[in-house]
DNA sequence: CATATGTCCTGAGAGC
DNA sequence: TGCTCTCAGGACATAT
């Protein structure tokens, strides 16, 4: 689940390893399938080991550790990674371990309880072919204009619009249905069909919302994986206004929260504040 | 090209 | 109690 509210969360919470050495790159012998890794495990061990962290960053959903090669180490959680400074929740799914040079000798971790994430390190053409060809504008950067250039011509919903990482980074299935539900924008609304007055909304909402779940260092949801680089788990979710929520009250209105599948997912909002003219 | 669907994975929870 | 089944959704591969 992790999105960018979370892996904003990570990344701060690692901050603090910008100009330590990687003194050894460990790939604990688990059970589970080994994390994806590119290149090779030997490979990425051999030019990883002895280099400086110059900074710990941020693409989309993905943490980025910019080496002093000029490499860019990839932590990509996708659904249950984590990346850690403190002990993870459970010790049978931890995928890589970085341990770091410096006055305490420190660990960087990546856990996985479900296998999806992965792990790559980029040369900088890569890294610029990530950015500016794989992925749109930061959620966080992006403007209005910018996110309706992007989508105005696009016959998709507007859920199902955001979600597209090629077309803006960082929001995921959770934070569409809430952004939404605070823009007043129903989630099977047709792009080609939005206002300018919509599309002004959904951006404001997207910068409050996100914003909003960063300084309350994202979402745990009821299966408790995400939590924060120290192993603690994040308070957004006492504040979702209709994820996870179909049966009960909008809290704008009262009006019972609607479930539908949009693309294989849920969405969530409220019939009520998000009324649909025409698809 | 744009859009839609299938796939990977594990553990929680439902239902019998 | 204990078993089987379904579901959760990141990104990518493949299909339409």
């Amino acid at each position: 689940m992790p999105e960018l509210p979370e892996v904003e969360t990570m990344r701060r919470g690692v901050a603090s390893v910008a100009g330590l050495e990687i003194r050894r790159v460990e790939f604990p012998r688990i059970k589970a399938r080994p994390i994806v890794v590119s290149p090779s495990r030997e490979t990425f061990r051999r030019k990883v080991r002895g280099r400086k962290i110059d900074g710990v960053g941020r693409i989309g959903k993905r943490v980025v550790l910019s080496l002093d090669d000029g490499h860019s180490l990839i932590l990509e959680p996708r659904m249950t990674g984590l990346v850690l400074l403190a002990d993870p929740p459970s010790p049978e799914h931890l995928r890589l371990r970085l341990a770091l040079a410096g006055k305490r000798n420190r660990e960087l971790l990546f856990w996985d309880r479900r296998g999806l994430g992965c792990v790559h390190l980029l040369t900088p053409q890569q890294l610029a072919h990530l950015r500016d060809h794989k992925l749109g504008p930061d959620a966080l950067e992006i403007s209005a204009e910018q996110l309706r250039e992007r989508l105005k011509r696009s016959r998709r919903a507007i859920k199902v619009a955001l979600l597209d990482q090629a077309v803006i980074a960082g929001v995921g299935n959770l934070y569409a249905s809430e952004l939404l539900h605070v823009a007043g924008v129903h989630p099977r609304r047709r792009c080609d069909r939005l206002t300018i007055d919509q599309w002004r909304r959904i951006h404001q909402a997207m910068q409050e919302v996100l914003h909003e779940a960063i300084r309350y260092e994202g979402s745990t949801l009821s299966d408790g994986t995400y939590r924060n680089a120290l192993n603690q788990a994040g308070g957004y979710q006492n504040a979702h206004r209709v994820y996870d929520k179909a049966g009960q009250p909008c809290p704008q209105c009262q009006t019972k929260i609607t479930r539908i599948v949009q693309a294989q997912r849920s969405t969530f909002f409220c019939s009520q504040c998000q009324r649909q003219s025409r698809k």
